[in-house]
Formats: C-alpha cells, sequence, structure tokens
DNA sequence: GTCTATACGAAGATAGAC
DNA sequence: GTCTATCTTCGTATAGAC
C-alpha cells in the first residue's frame, strides 16, 4: 500500500509489443480498475469487466493468464499511477502515512489489496503471492534504510531495530486501513502519527 | 485475531435446539476446519467440505444460510477453542503477542482471516462485515481499557491515546502475522514486543 | 428437523474457428 | 487478436422424502 519506484515497469501478464496489444492491455487495466472502484473486487468477474468494455471474457485472457493474475495487474497499475513516488525529505514515517491517506480515498483499494493479499497466503508460486512477497520485501528494505539513517542522524531512538520498525510500521498501516474502513472513527492519521512519537529519540 | 470470551455464545446459523442438529454443526465446524487447515479457504467449497463429512452440499445450507455465515461461523468456533481467555496478569501487549504466536501455529488460520476480512470491507450487512465490524469494535474496547489502567498505575507513557494504541497494536498484529507468513524471516513475536519498549513511561 | 436430489445461473478456463 | 462454444465447478434455491 505505498510507494512504487519509476523504473522501468516489470509487465504482468503478456508482454504484448504492439501497439495494439499495449493499448489494449492499458485500457484493460483501467477499466477493470473503474469497475473495482464502483462495484468493489467481489462482483468483479471477467464476463462483467468483459462486457463493460465491449469484448469477450476470453479475450482478457488473451492478456493475462487468469482472472488473479488480471486483478494484481490492475493493483500494481493502480498503485504505480497515483504515487509521486516520495518526496525524500519526509520521514519514513510521514511516507507511510501519506499514501495510507491517499489509498483509503480510493473506493475498492483497500478491498482489492485485502483480497489479492488473502490468495498470496492460500498457496505459493501464484502471482498474488510473487507479487506480494516481493512488495513487501522491497518497503521493508526501502524503510529499513531510511530508519538506520534517521538513527545515524540522532532522529530515531536507538533501542529499536530499523528492520523491525519498518515491519511494524507497514503492519500497522495496512491494518489500519482495514479498520478504519470497517469503523471511520478510528483515527488513522492521528493513529499513524503518534508512531513518530513513539520513535522519537529517549533523550 | 484475539480472544474471545467464555460467555454464552451467540451462535452463527440455524440454532438446531434438538440434540441430533447440535451435534452435527459441531461437527461440520470441525471437519470444515480440518478442510482449512489442509487445503486452504480456497479450494475449500461448500460440495467439498460436505463430501469430506458424508452429506449432500445442501444439507450444509440447512445449518448455514450461506458459505460465507459457515466461514464466519468456522472462524469463530476455532478462536473460541484455542483461547485461555487471557491471563489478567498480563499486558495488553503480552496478550497480543501470545493470540499471534498461536495463531501463526494453525494452518490456514491468518489466510482464514484476511479473506474474511476482505469480504467485511465488499458490503455492509454481510455476515463477515458484522462479524469483524464488533470483533474489531470488542478488541479496540478490551485492549483501550487495560491502556487506560496501564496508564494510571504508571506502566504506559503518558504522551499517546490508549485508544489509538489499541486500534494500532491490532493492527501491527494482524499485518505482522500476514508479513511472517509470506516472509519467516519477519520477527513476529521480537517485534511485536519491541511494541513494550515504545510504550514504556518515558522516566 | 434433517437431509437428498435436482435444477439454475454465473463463474473461470480452454479449444478451435475466423 | 478476438470470437463462439463448451467444460467444469461453484453457490444458491426449491421440492420433497423420512
Amino acid at each position: 500500500m505505498t510507494s512504487e519506484e519509476n523504473r522501468p515497469r516489470r509487465v504482468i501478464g503478456r508482454a504484448g509489443s504492439y501497439e495494439k496489444g499495449v493499448a489494449r492491455r492499458q485500457e484493460i487495466l483501467e477499466r477493470a480498475a473503474e469497475v473495482f472502484r464502483e462495484r468493489g473486487a467481489d462482483g468483479t468477474s471477467l464476463r462483467r469487466i468483459a462486457a463493460m468494455i465491449g469484448v469477450s471474457h476470453a479475450a482478457l485472457l488473451h492478456y493475462f493468464d487468469s482472472r488473479e493474475q488480471l486483478l494484481v495487474a490492475v493493483y500494481e497499475h493502480a498503485e504505480s499511477q497515483r504515487d509521486t513516488s516520495g518526496e525524500v525529505a519526509d520521514s519514513a514515517v510521514d511516507v507511510l502515512v501519506k499514501a495510507a491517506m491517499i489509498n483509503i480515498g480510493v473506493p475498492g483499494m483497500v478491498e482489492l489489496y485485502t483480497t489479492l493479499v488473502a490468495s498470496a497466503l492460500a498457496a505459493e508460486g501464484t502471482p498474488s503471492n510473487e507479487f506480494f512477497s516481493h512488495r513487501f520485501a522491497r518497503i521493508r528494505t526501502e524503510l529499513t534504510e531510511r530508519f538506520t539513517e534517521e538513527q545515524a542522524a540522532g532522529r530515531l531512538r536507538e533501542d529499536v531495530e530499523p528492520a523491525d520498525m519498518a515491519a511494524l510500521l507497514i503492519a500497522a498501516s495496512d491494518g489500519l486501513q482495514i479498520q478504519w474502513l470497517l469503523e471511520p472513527s478510528v483515527e488513522l492519521e492521528r493513529t499513524l502519527e503518534t508512531f513518530s512519537v513513539l520513535l522519537a529519540p529517549t533523550s
């Protein structure tokens, strides 16, 4: 639920190096994202997405091996779009807070995320498993580096492990978004920001 | 993913006040839980569970209104069993750490939990939505009370909101269990316990 | 109350024609 | 590259036996 980098993208699904295929692929991802925004990840079948684009559901499977792969691609695409790729000046906590606030503003995003994480837990080697294993690992690494720097700069307390705090912060952000969706009285932003207080150096 | 109380249980699904029905209902829940342990929440259709018990899949719908309701009941049943209902002496953090460690030891449990949370996000009024909304609210309340007590006793720093910390701790526990399943090198226990350090009074 | 049999519609996936 | 047709499995609903 956080940042994506702007290096050459690893494409999920068939390459589709030809112009029409590439354009079609983009269109599918964007129309599919629309369907999710309006109807959630549940009522969103291949057939429904296909109907909304005006093709048969089999056509979608020409670009993606399976429904799951399409869902992962949609999530990745949506995430990569809405992300100014993290002002370097911000603290680790601030980066996550901003990402979370944007995230809960997009209807269906947390639901899609949670759905895919659930299927990632089901079996190894599946598209969602591969994607989220790598995603978690990458974000943990990024945050660990930030925390390590902050510790060196005296902006983070010394008695915690940067790697542990990275995993903890991601977990807290993910979990709080879910709780907020189920009960908006949960103070997502304030709570996440409290993390800064907890992590402040013990002077 | 935490504690359940031992008050008279609210039964999900039909009451089944007759002896045979009650026993059957129990058997269904336990056999269904087995299927989840072995095959995960994905390949687990009503028909498969029914076949494993030796009944028709329609029979399951005599006890539960829908597949989703059955899943919720299975989760609730499994959770209520493995839970000595939280040594009162423990700190709030310790309670969650213990629950989390037990949880990740049961195959399929986190997957079932995450699957149901995902469907809880999909629509209001569904069985999973009702269950998890109440569950989160209940656990937050329990933890908030504990934190408030700890603050009064001088065992918790003063500059945080007990209610915020309750939501944060639950979120961290849920999220870390997921990350641990995808990457066991994530130090679930140590990381969660670090929370105690973060929350210690600023002396 | 408990359960089987059966039917329906929707879903993901595949094969093969164009 | 896209379609139609088809297969299998699924959740759900109903009718009716015991």
